[in-house]
DNA sequence: ATATGTTTCAAACGTATGTTTGGGCGGACG
DNA sequence: CGTCCGCCCAAACATACGTTTGAAACATAT
């Protein structure tokens, strides 16, 4: 349960990065160890195996979200305002960032992690995932469907995954689309731009 | 160079769907060659390494729909007509579909590797793709811009990966997706209602 | 029928991986 | 002080991987 020397956290925060950068199974973890300057045996030791450490990582980025935006969606019931579809999509974009000490990049970070979990070894990512958070997600839906009344409740099962798709897929190639973007169009966007963007996309994809 | 006996071929059909499935680093050669009821050897006899066989089925997927996207595009411009953006949306839908004998089933496979290309070892594959096919996407993309003329280039430049994003991550988890669909609205959708509800999708997204 | 070039095969090679082991260090507590 | 327990370490372990090899099987053409 201790963390004395740090030696969980630093596991925590330089597996997530070279995760990010090269995806699960192409990540060792000869490279995460001998980058965390930790030992080979630590993982093992402290989380049982590869894969518990792959959830451990989720773990920690999504319990704070949860929680929070559970509370802000109870709270925003409590209040009674008339939801509306831009709001609600800017809360959950302000909850995933002030769940993380405001860093886009580490938000970023996260997205491509959400990504590779989707794509990658279908299996035991989404089921933890799904167990461990379904509820809060499903709460969430519910109330797009109140502020988006005029769309029929699968079309816009879709619609949000359409737009989920297109949040994690910049995410994930954010960096490489930055790139091509300054040299087609001599712009240097950063990740809160690109966020920017995206929202309206969204939107306007949700209303049709 | 010959493809006597359809080994190669063997090969191919059998590992696109194996990569589809699981990726391309948890995808071993050996599953591979096993289930394709080839000897191991085969595919570096034929295609020289597992790099390689990634390389030759993109290739394979992208060479017909690219010069035959190229086609329709001259075209288009040829004819003159005024471009439309939903008309060019069906038109590279449809091109992709009639390049591969019309099965749904088989162009959300491709969809769920370029899915693959896009997040997993961003190095070889995004290069080889570029490479090979950048023009045929950068001609289809100028006459997007004047089919859009109200957004401005940088703004369509990330709406359409963003549109790109959705269709990718819509094809990769379809079948998850379309399960949860069916248990949660009692609605059996084929991939291409699927298809059907994305393009209105990233027609208003396109537009704001 | 013989020779040639191509394709297939079983077996092995070298390497990298996730995991396990057994010992050693250091603070906590009786 | 001695014992215990959580943590760390170097080393080894077993396995899976991509690739290579050399010979056998095959087809083709002279």
């Amino acid at each position: 349960m201790a963390a004395q020397s740090g030696t969980v956290e630093r596991i925590l925060d330089t597996a997530e990065v070279l995760f990010a950068q090269k995806g699960f199974a192409e990540t060792s973890l000869r490279a995460i160890t001998s980058k965390a300057g930790v030992n080979l045996a630590a993982v093992n030791y402290h989380f049982g195996s590869k894969e518990a450490l792959i959830q451990a990582i989720f773990e920690r980025f999504l319990a704070p979200f949860c929680t929070e935006l559970g509370e802000r969606i109870t709270q925003m019931v409590d209040d009674g305002e008339p939801v509306d579809l831009e709001r609600l999509l800017r809360l959950i974009s302000r909850t995933a960032l002030g769940a993380h000490g405001s860093d886009p990049q580490r938000l970023a970070l996260f997205f491509r992690l959400c990504g590779l979990a989707y794509t990658q070894a279908q299996g035991h990512l989404r089921r933890f995932i799904r167990e461990r958070y379904g509820d809060v997600f499903n709460r969430f839906l519910a109330m797009l469907a109140s502020a988006a009344p005029d769309v029929p409740p699968m079309e816009l099962f879709w619609r949000v995954h359409f737009g989920l798709g297109a949040t994690v897929f910049a995410m994930s190639s954010m960096d490489s689309l930055r790139a091509i973007c300054k040299s087609d169009f001599d712009a240097d966007l950063s990740a809160a731009d690109v966020t920017q963007r995206l929202l309206p996309f969204i939107v306007g994809g949700i209303r049709a």
